[in-house]
RNA sequence: CGGGAUGUAGCGCAGCCUGGUUAGCGCACCUGACUGGGGGUCAGGGGGUCGCCGGUUCGAAUCCGGCCAUCCCGACCA
């Protein structure tokens, strides 16, 4: 096969972004090794390279949860299903959507129990036996789990019917603690999601018709994906006394009065890795930022036939100088061809490649080549691990300003309906528009836009009329069409 | 859950309409040689219950029915 046929026949492996985004999301997931599918309707398997993005991810969040004084701990999985049932707009909200076990060990069983959706329920149930006393509280505990919502329809990493994800549960003694908690966590959500993942995100509160059943309300962040949809990256829900009262989950206040706690409960999922597939990919595949890439530099050895004699033990060495500095390498000694192993680790996004061969050896130097910008340069050997790391935090900058400005040029304010339309119709991303705060207001843009409102960054009337009736505005919302 | 499409080797596909020996092609894989700074060349080789179950037929990848899975578009959700 000549050469540009051979090349083309490569690049139809991966479906052109601008030609089908979903395809192309598709494809990178699979070739680059994320996930792949399971006998099992809806569920995938997360393969070791997308497990460690998720590790990565993990760990970011987990020592933020701990520096702000929570606790890791861990509930059942199943539920029965009369705790589920015991908050009203709760099991509406779940009901359709939840799994359960009927037989165990051969027989039928007396009650049902549930396969967790989200665990305010058992968690409920067990606060209300932990707290007497305002002494008690707050309790700040969160769980690494996975959970179980029926869907109709599945995409990996972005709605599978089994995910893994965090709940975070906190009771409080006043409602004003509790809202804190929540706009805390929301705030670290948005910091860990800018600054480890480098996908700018969107604060606010969800509307009515969005939040979390059985919540007070929902706050979210939102990202905006290379196809100009938003994606609901992660949530935090002030619960009120909700829960408190249909777990009875009391305490002895300060003033000897007996009161129900103040709940919060906020998650964030392996969606996260569809996130940044969508957030930074291009054509070639995927692109990682530095801090979630679970290799952070890849090395390729150039040269001739005798190459592990000559170029190998330099290459390791550079290995090891980069590995004592902490930069997560590794160093591809494999029989494949140089241009090979460049396309290889392009598609699973390695943020730098370091290409060493006898010409860099010659000259005590070594090629570096950016995965965000495609850029070569050539670095002394000397010092290297100072100007990898300077890279690596060059890449994760250039990544999130890249990000933002796609963000801020797929956002546009408009004042009229047809404006709206003609945007969603258009160009999408974000619109933002005053809102009446109607539900049916909302559901007809819906219906006539496919846009939803993702949330409302301010609190506060914006002045103006609701941007499909004549009402009063009561908030600005920022609307896109959403996964 | 409705509408549409697809399912043949690890990946991408042809064959099916018009049923007929051992089911093909490219890439990938294995062996060897030459190679090596952007997906190499040559030679040889391995790999398939044609998604599953049933039916029609002397005979089914091919025709019919059911089921399952995946994808796309809609109604519901991290």
């Amino acid at each position: 096969m000549p050469k540009q046929e051979k090349a083309d026949a490569f690049v139809t492996e991966i479906t052109p972004r601008s030609e089908d985004f979903s395809r192309w999301y598709l494809d990178i997931v699979r070739r680059a090794e994320l996930a792949d599918y399971s006998p099992v309707k809806g569920c995938m398997v997360i393969r070791p390279y997308g497990y460690a993005v998720w590790e990565l991810i993990q760990q970011a969040f987990d020592a933020e949860f701990k520096k702000t004084g929570h606790v890791n701990a861990y509930f059942p999985l199943f539920i029965p299903e009369s705790l589920l049932h015991k908050e009203a707009e709760h099991v509406e909200g779940f009901a359709p959507q939840v799994a359960y076990v009927t037989h165990a060990g051969g027989e039928e069983l007396e009650e049902k129990l549930v396969v967790r959706p989200t665990s305010e329920a058992i968690i409920g149930t067990m606060y209300a036996k932990w707290i007497q006393s305002w002494r008690d509280l707050p309790i700040l505990i969160n769980q690494w789990a996975n959970v179980v919502r029926w869907e109709k329809v599945t995409r990996p990493f972005l709605r599978t019917t089994e995910f893994l994800w965090q709940e975070g549960h906190t009771a409080h003694e006043t409602h004003e603690e509790a809202e804190r908690e929540t706009l805390m966590i929301l705030d670290l959500y948005a910091k860990v999601a800018e600054t480890v993942m480098a996908m700018p995100v969107v604060k606010g509160m969800k509307s009515e018709s969005e939040k979390f059943a059985g919540a007070l309300r929902t706050y979210s962040i939102e990202a905006l994906m290379g196809d100009g949809r938003a994606l609901q990256a992660g949530t935090s829900h002030n619960l009120g006394q909700n829960f408190a009262k249909a777990f009875d989950i009391t305490f002895q206040a300060r003033d000897k009065s007996v009161q129900h706690v103040w709940g919060t409960s906020w998650g964030v999922s392996t969606r996260l890795v569809g996130g940044v597939v969508m957030t930074h990919g291009d054509d070639s595949g995927l692109i990682l930022p530095p801090r979630v890439a679970p290799y952070q530099v890849v090395i390729v050895p150039i040269g001739r036939d005798n190459w592990r004699e000559t170029v190998l033990p330099k290459a390791q060495e550079i290995q090891q100088q980069l590995r004592s500095a902490g930069i997560r390498v590794t160093l591809d000694e494999r029989d494949e061809r140089p241009g090979w192993k460049f396309s290889e680790w392009e598609l699973r996004g390695v943020p730098l490649r370091v290409e060493i061969g006898p010409k860099d050896i010659e000259k005590s130097a070594v090629l570096v080549a950016r995965r965000d910008t495609r850029e070569k340069q050539s670095l002394a050997m000397d010092g290297l691990a100072t100007r990898i790391q300077q890279l690596l935090d060059d890449v994760q900058r250039t990544l999130f300003d890249r990000a933002r400005t796609f963000r801020d040029e797929h956002t546009q304010r408009v004042s009229t309906y047809e404006e709206f339309k003609q945007v969603m119709e258009g160009r999408p991303g974000f619109v933002i528009a005053p809102w009446c705060g109607s539900t049916d207001c909302e559901a007809q843009i819906k219906n006539e836009t496919q846009a939803t409102i993702r949330n409302m960054p301010r609190s506060g009337a914006p002045g103006g009329t609701c941007i499909r009736c004549d009402q009063g505005a009561i908030a600005e919302a920022w609307f896109a069409k959403s996964y």
